[in-house]
DNA sequence: GGCCAAATCTAAGCATTGTCAAGATGCCTT
DNA sequence: AAGGCATCTTGACAATGCTTAGATTTGGCC
């Protein structure tokens, strides 16, 4: 009977309370960083009772989890973009890892919400793999485009993780304070990560025998 | 005036109460892991009061701190052996990468801490290239012992960042159970590591020109 | 030896967090 | 309209980081 609805918005549950919590929650995530991200803070910036997210996730856990599902597949889109839009063949494996070094660098936070949701399940989500156009498909698909043997399966999949393993470190890494005299020393950012990624074999040049 | 000393144990007040938190906090860690580490817990495992510790940190960040500085301590150690025992000059970086990468493996719940401090001040600890025994320094002095021109420290510089990148990228991604099949197919999980370091020119036989 | 100050530890408490059990509230189907 | 159901709120519990106030021991100084 209560007439809070009278106003103006606010109906009468909450509408699609699930999407409003993971939005609330990368609005956190982005605003306060991962430490601030409490399951209360983001029922209270969604507007709601600390105990409604109960309802939508099992889990804090789950919730972070969802969050980071997005974020794979924001990953995704960038990398699939990044290749796409390489000028040469020979260039794409370096587009490829620039732009996820930088997706990292340009959502920290949620970058490591994406990993630290997997660490504790020993394994990376499905959206790392699983999927025809995910991040890790598009590197090895490359690789073989540029030259990489597609029957040697062991090879390419060592290559893939090479690369992917690069790719993380640079990634964790480009943060620190201390690489800023290099980044000026090499001009710039992404020249920065050029340079660190061209010492992979797999991102210069030539493919892996 | 109370007896409880007469039993045994448990002088007036402890000895030395700073150095048995932190070895509690490594019993903790390797026990239970990072996040089971609290500082109560820590307390408790001490066997001493709840705020006995803030006598001795002013933080729990500052017990992590060093916590943390014993791991860097660790790791150079384990770094300086590596290159010490590596047979040919030529197997000295990859020598040095595979330790690195062990480290990670056999002190997970440390590694993370080591990093994990490190990312909220922004930068890594001095531990880690301050010293002249430090790790990065290991791989820096290898680097030019292989050939790489110590005149040009910019590429030096690159180079050894590369490396470092390339190892702690590796380092994260071994835990997951992704790499399981790869390691077998392979020979062993030490070969899976030889085998994504030596896509790493910085790894294989000849030095970054 | 005896006393005072500093160092060390404990007790108690506050605010915050994740989570759960009960109860209220509004929607949908029959 | 009436029950059923999903959704949300209230209130509570245990655990955590941290602070303040008080107890206890140590060490220096006369």
């Amino acid at each position: 009977m209560r007439e809070t609805v009278s106003a103006d918005n606010r109906p009468y549950h909450h509408g699609d309370l699930r999407r409003a919590l993971i939005d609330a929650a990368r609005r956190l995530l982005e605003r306060d960083g991962p430490s601030a991200l409490s399951l209360r803070a983001v029922a209270r910036e969604a507007g709601v009772s600390p105990a409604a997210p109960y309802h939508h996730f099992k889990d804090k856990g789950e919730l972070l989890d969802a969050v980071a599902h997005e974020g794979w597949d924001m990953l995704n889109q960038a990398m699939a973009k990044a290749r796409a839009e390489a000028k040469s063949l020979g260039d794409r494996m370096v587009a490829l890892g620039v732009a996820y070094v930088c997706f990292a660098r340009d959502n920290p936070s949620l970058y490591r919400v994406m990993y630290d949701g997997s660490r504790d399940k020993d394994d990376l989500p499905e959206h790392a793999r699983r999927q025809d156009d995910s991040a890790y498909f598009h590197v090895r698909d490359t690789l073989v485009e540029a030259g990489a043997d597609p029957n040697d399966e062991i090879s390419l999949e060592l290559a893939t993780s090479a690369a992917w393993c690069a790719a993380h470190g640079l990634a964790e890494m480009a943060s620190f304070k201390l690489f800023d005299h290099l980044k000026d020393a090499v001009g710039g950012e992404v020249a920065f990560f050029r340079g660190i990624l061209s010492h992979m074999r797999v991102f210069a040049d030539q493919p892996p025998k």
